[in-house]
DNA sequence: CTGAAAGCGCTAACAG
DNA sequence: CTGTTAGCGCTTTCAG
């Protein structure tokens, strides 16, 4: 059996008291310079490790907190991921991991799970299936800290972290429409996620004030978000049906945007007869056969500005009651622009 | 503050003793069926957790278990984390999933708080630079489950699961071979590695094998794998302005086989001029401009057989004694098979 | 079938 | 500066 040394082996074979142990481990004023010397000396002999299970039980607080997205595979995530563990990192807190392969069942599972194991906090990207929130909304009226980053939650009032979605959407389509595309046509995920409304919205208000009237045949909900290839290709198959086929496509999703792609591999479609942008954090992206256009979120900072607000959640001394919603650019890199250097 | 609904709470409610509720949530057989009813009914009504820490706590077992890889934008790991999941979801386990970005000390930090965290077990793969493992020998030898995967410790007595490194990488050299070439070079990645020496001895074996006598000069290490792009591309440089330039280049690692075509694009260097060969699980490699000959290892069923031994392991009776390493065949891809079918 | 009581390893009053 | 004591929420003997 795994039977690790506990605070109170360390204070028998000291021949002190666990709470003397316990404080001067925990370096605490009211221990003195050599008591403490000869307990962590002791501890770092028998190579000590404090229970967490115990210390959060008894303290409530874990100095941990969890991280769940929808998938680990996704660049973006893993990229946000990294930036939440740099601040991590630095303030000694530590990062559980979950994915919910964007199901509901899964999410709520994994929140339970990460709440009851005393995270301190959450930060959290909603699954693309969840339509209610109730698990998270009775968490956060219990006092647990979230933030959400990407696709957020309006009806829960806390920090969030997202990027511009409707700027960067509404830029890249008026330079589209510059570059002469009339017929714009939209990939979009799925229809009930804060992302897809607000890219959609970008999307619609270009086209409006170009004065574009925007025809509902050309957008076309992938759901799966491109995980079922299938649907990507039914769309595009769609689109390219079209009496008044599509000259541009602007793609809502990171897998749907190299969905696309492989649908359009596939169905043989030249990249010249159509111009391409979408949102992509895709690291090989200047490999690609078809380098697209496309536009990358600072996944890293908004992981980073994401445990930083909830850090802020996690230390306030007085509860917070003013959140606000932090909006982070992204960049939009053009196909022709694009080289080689990175 | 967050105040979740206790046990005590429960009973308190229902009028019952701490250890009937208990019992009668743990689907005792003492437990008459009503009480049952009574119980669980009543939980359901207000939403009960269970406190991991707490039972943890007492009954020393958390039904979860820890990951560790070195990197969560690798889609090796995270295909194989789906794996590990697919099972572990079936049993009840949780997981905990931690990255290592390659640190020696972030392992250690991670394998500690998960050791404390009573984890039930781990599966992991060895940061690249990691050479000392009196960190996992310890809790080992203390009883922590432990299973290796991919970047196995030969030192430490468990179950391991590897892909054929040896075999996939002797027949890809055995192919260049008799496609012709002559002079194979070898990007490997960081020398220590269990992977790296396996695919090197492939590598060597088949050029002897074939009466080809094999040049140090056409030997690279990256000990960064491929995360820092500059020595990618010395490397790849070096190889080029040898008298004797190569004709085919095999690859020893996902990201370096990334870096390397990055490399290769930067220099100009057209594929014509080189077969190119690499270990590789990206999933956009059918969308890459060089769709590379590649080797690609059955993650998602490497991780199931790890999480399957490691079940093994925590759910015997007995100490296990006798382990085994199971080595998993890897599929190998030649870029003049590749088509649009996936 | 159910309850009382002890204790997992740690922290936090409260004393001295 | 250090020790005593009482729990955190749960499981698990041991008694009924």
């Amino acid at each position: 059996m795994y039977k690790p040394i506990t605070l109170k082996d360390i204070a028998l074979a000291l021949d002190l008291s666990p709470s003397t142990v316990s404080r001067a481990l925990r370096d605490s004023y009211e221990i003195s310079n050599e008591t403490k010397k000869l307990v962590n000396d002791y501890a770092a002999l028998v190579n000590y490790q404090s229970n967490p299970m115990a210390a959060g039980l008894r303290s409530k607080k874990s100095k941990s907190i969890g991280i769940v997205v929808p998938d680990l595979a996704n660049s973006f995530f893993s990229q946000a991921i990294s930036g939440i563990e740099s601040i991590a990192d630095k303030e000694g807190y530590h990062t559980i991991i979950s994915q919910t392969k964007d199901s509901y069942h899964k999410e709520i599972e994994v929140v339970n799970h990460m709440a009851n194991r005393s995270v301190d906090g959450l930060i959290i990207t909603m699954s693309s299936n969840t339509t209610a929130y109730t698990h998270l909304q009775q968490m956060h009226k219990s006092g647990l800290p979230i933030v959400f980053f990407d696709r957020i939650v309006e009806e829960i009032d806390t920090y969030k972290v997202i990027c511009n979605n409707f700027e960067s959407s509404y830029k890249a389509i008026l330079q589209l429409i510059e570059n002469g595309n009339r017929s714009i046509a939209f990939l979009a995920t799925a229809p009930q996620l804060s992302i897809t409304k607000e890219r959609m919205n970008g999307y619609r208000a270009a086209l409006t004030d170009q004065h574009i009237t925007w025809r509902d045949e050309l957008i076309k909900f992938c759901p799966s978000g491109g995980s079922e290839h299938g649907e990507t290709e039914l769309a595009i198959k769609q689109l390219m049906a079209l009496d008044q086929r599509p000259d541009a496509i602007f793609i809502a999703g990171d897998r749907l945007s190299m969905s696309c792609l492989r649908a359009l591999k596939k169905l043989q479609i030249n990249s010249d007869e159509l111009s391409i942008i979408g949102f992509s954090n895709v690291d090989l992206i200047d490999l690609l056969e078809t380098p697209i256009s496309h536009i990358r979120q600072r996944a890293f900072e908004m992981g980073q500005i994401s445990m930083k607000m909830l850090l802020k959640i996690i230390e306030a001394k007085y509860p917070i009651t003013d959140f606000d919603t932090k909006t982070i650019d992204a960049d939009i890199f053009w196909a022709e622009h694009l080289g080689l250097d990175r």
